[in-house]
RNA sequence: UCCUCAGUAGCUCAAUGGUAGAGCAUUCGGCUGUUAACCGAAGGGUUGUAGGUUCGAGUCCUACCUGAGGAGCCA
């Protein structure tokens, strides 16, 4: 009925030259008596409109005039190419529907103007319209998306795995608690791996990619409480073939954003050039040169202890793309990390650390796969062997070498646009003192 | 859990221990090419909470609350 074609802003430029309508939300308007701008935003994009007081009806230049931010509104006219437009093209506006306008008494919160991080974080629900949130979300599905493609392509099935755990993963990290009927305690999962071995037995190469909780009390730019984290395990691979899909996997992904996402990385004023250097080969050291070189650089590490944050961005500064640093000591890592063969006072892990001291995005290695083996580092670690029964199974039933990593999606999120603060790259974080909205 | 910093108008911030202010937002008026538009005017306050010092506290002291940054721990 209506001779105007409903379009996404991000297809203008097919539609040069015909009549069209947007429908959206006010983004900003801005009037000059007998002209109004109304900039629009449908979620794919935000155009400017140009209506003109003597080319309309008075009634909807009337309507316009006088539109708060954020009012939901059906724009319709004539697309045209236009230079002096942000985006390159503009509606002649002819028609306009207003769906719903925000009451005078309750104007939309936020401004065109700055905002302090807790307002911003406070308004959060609302927050998620603005360009830049709008840029890093949309990152972050292609990052996601590149992940799945990745894994999917490469013989790999997903097999996720449980948020209710009855035990933790690693004994060192906080668990979240929960009441499962009849007061049995359970666990938030702080990792799929454990499960990623029983069903990598099962179909080889796996991965699971879902959310995980941890309840540290960590209040940094890198910390959040409720994460996605995508884990790849691999039956009949070792510590060299996660270096290898770690590195092919964060090619691919960045080749993608790059590939897809130059408009959003544009919005987020993202220097591209650090992005293209991120080829392989990484740079590989080991955790004895790596110490060796922190100390040189005046850290206060000895050899035995794990890297601080400011340790892993030392660390990266030479470097202008991903490092990856394994054979940890044995302490310093989790109970089920294969001892290194040949000095069995190290486990066969690898970090993948961030460049641009964006930290840890990546760790992982080769599993203990010997019974006797994997029994003696429960003890050491003081784990109650009742609740790795079906774990130990994995050993008993044709235990093979197998080997696997996590990636934590915020941190590469975070680090791909170049964004400061990880509490942006998921839509509603999760954090230590904040849980709303 | 520890360390540091902050809390003043809807928002972002100023105010030497001496009358609580500006910009933006909002309202009214003006403007036919604006780009966080601009110009003029108006309204808007229990200075996070509770005590204390002082003739006098937004400012100094104590406790608490909230938030931010960092440490530890981690992806």
């Amino acid at each position: 009925m209506s001779d105007y074609r409903r379009i996404k802003i991000d297809q203008a430029a097919a539609h040069v030259g015909e009549p069209v309508e947007i429908a959206g939300w006010l983004y900003n308007l801005r009037k000059s008596g007998k002209i109004i701008f109304p900039l629009v935003r449908d979620g794919s994009g935000i155009i400017q409109g140009v209506a003109v007081k003597a080319n309309i009806p008075v009634e909807v230049f009337e309507m316009l005039k006088d539109l708060t931010q954020e009012s939901s509104l059906i724009l319709r006219g004539k697309l045209r190419a236009e230079a002096r437009a942000v985006g390159g093209y503009e509606l002649d506006v002819e028609q306009a529907l207003l769906v719903q306008a925000v009451p005078l008494e309750t104007p939309y919160p936020i401004t065109p103007k700055e905002h302090g991080i807790d307002f911003l974080m406070d308004h959060r629900h609302l927050w998620l319209r603005s360009r830049r949130q709008h840029a890093i979300l949309r990152v972050r599905h292609e990052i996601v998306k590149a992940i799945r493609d990745y894994f999917d392509s490469n013989g790999f099935t997903l097999v996720d795995t449980p948020i209710f755990t009855p035990a933790a993963c690693e004994g060192t990290t906080n668990l979240f608690e929960v009441n499962y009927f009849d007061e049995e305690k359970l666990y938030l999962t702080q990792s799929g791996q454990l499960y990623n071995e029983a069903t990598a037995m099962a179909f080889g190469n796996v991965y699971c990619f879902g959310p995980t909780f941890r309840a540290e009390k960590s209040k940094t730019r890198r910390h959040l409480t409720e994460f996605w984290m995508v884990e790849p395990e691999m039956a009949y691979a070792t510590l060299e073939d996660v270096k290898r899909v770690a590195e092919e996997l964060i090619c691919f992904i960045v080749g993608r954003v790059l590939e897809n996402r130059k408009p959003e990385l544009a919005t987020l004023e993202r220097d591209l050039s650090k992005l293209e250097s991120i080829k392989p080969p990484f740079p590989r050291m080991t955790y004895d040169d790596a110490v060796k070189i922190l100390q040189a650089k005046g850290s206060e590490i000895v050899w035995g202890g794990d890297f601080g944050g400011t340790d892993e961005t030392l660390l990266g500064e030479d470097f202008d793309r991903p490092l990856m640093v394994d054979r940890y000591p044995a302490e310093v890592k989790a109970f089920y990390f294969e001892p290194d063969p040949e000095r069995p006072e190290v486990v066969l892990g690898v970090d993948v650390l961030a460049s641009e001291g964006y930290g840890e995005v990546i760790g992982g290695g080769q599993r203990v796969y010997e019974l006797d083996v994997l029994e003696r580092r429960l003890a050491d670690h003081g784990l109650p062997r009742e609740a790795f029964e079906w774990y130990l199974d994995l050993r008993r039933f044709g235990g093979v070498p197998h080997a696997g990593f996590g990636m934590g999606v915020e941190r590469a999120v975070a680090w791909l646009c170049g964004i400061e603060h990880i509490r942006e790259t998921i839509a509603f974080p999760r954090m230590l003192n904040r849980a709303r909205p």
